[in-house]
DNA sequence: TTGACATGTTCTATATAAAGAACTACACTT
DNA sequence: AAGTGTAGTTCTTTATATAGAACATGTCAA
């Protein structure tokens, strides 16, 4: 159910009921009831603002109950997406990220076969940045 | 927007408001308003009712509005995600990622001032990588 | 202990989603 | 034309989603 997975995410993220409600803009009251299943038929925009501030999105919190799901969001896993936003919040411009995805490419990063959704830390070794 | 949508589904399945009200379990005078946008924040069970008799499904109504108002896309611009989805399909790891970004912040990307939307090409030069 | 601060819950009030008319306009009949 | 039917819209009301308290409970420091 809904209400399951939002306090899930929530929890994972170390969000309190309140500080997800703060951020997402709708009442801590609100929120509560979700979670529990006491109100189960948010509305659209009430739902997108709690999956946002979730690093996810509708989709996964619908789960199957209502939508069968093939989108571009499935194959970006939930860290990339808030890596990504810290990195843009961090004044990360597209271009030096382009520039940076290009070198590893050029370097063969593929080789090592990675699989979707499989993690591996860092083999990057930087020696000097310049600009 | 997702009234152009949903009223495009409905003609071409032939139905009138009002028969896909009925079948839907909705008022046709509510149809009728979120056709035309003039209430467009529907509960997820209206939602799912229609999406279910259009032959189709919540995802696609909701289209790249999958989070309004605040969603992911306003922050990460199209050209992002394209990029994003390019570096993983190329293999690139989260945690590749992670040690760029952290990289870059420490060359204080930021100091240049890039504000929400603006875009600037890169000026990163990488003189080695080794892994 | 005390009290100040978090946590999540349950009240009650209000805003608004949604229903159920009545209404307009058009196309066919006869 | 006058009637009949069906399309979609705009009224007005009702239901309920959501907000904003007040409330309860727990934790931790002074």
């Amino acid at each position: 159910m809904i209400g399951e997975r939002i306090k899930s995410l929530r929890e994972k993220k170390g969000y309190s009921i309140t500080k997800l409600a703060d951020l997402a803009g709708v009442s801590k009251s609100y929120l509560s009831y979700i979670e529990r299943n006491v109100q189960n038929n948010p509305s659209l925009q009430v739902l997108a603002k709690i999956a946002y501030h979730l690093d996810t999105n509708m989709e996964y919190l619908l789960g199957e109950e209502l939508a069968p799901k093939v989108s571009v969001e499935d194959v970006l896993d939930e860290e990339w997406h808030s890596i990504l936003r810290d990195a843009v919040d961090e004044g990360m411009s597209s271009g030096d990220f382009r520039a940076l995805k290009d070198l590893v490419r050029s370097h063969k990063w593929k080789d090592e076969g990675l699989v979707p959704g499989k993690k591996k830390t860092s083999n990057i070794i930087i020696l000097h940045i310049d600009h």
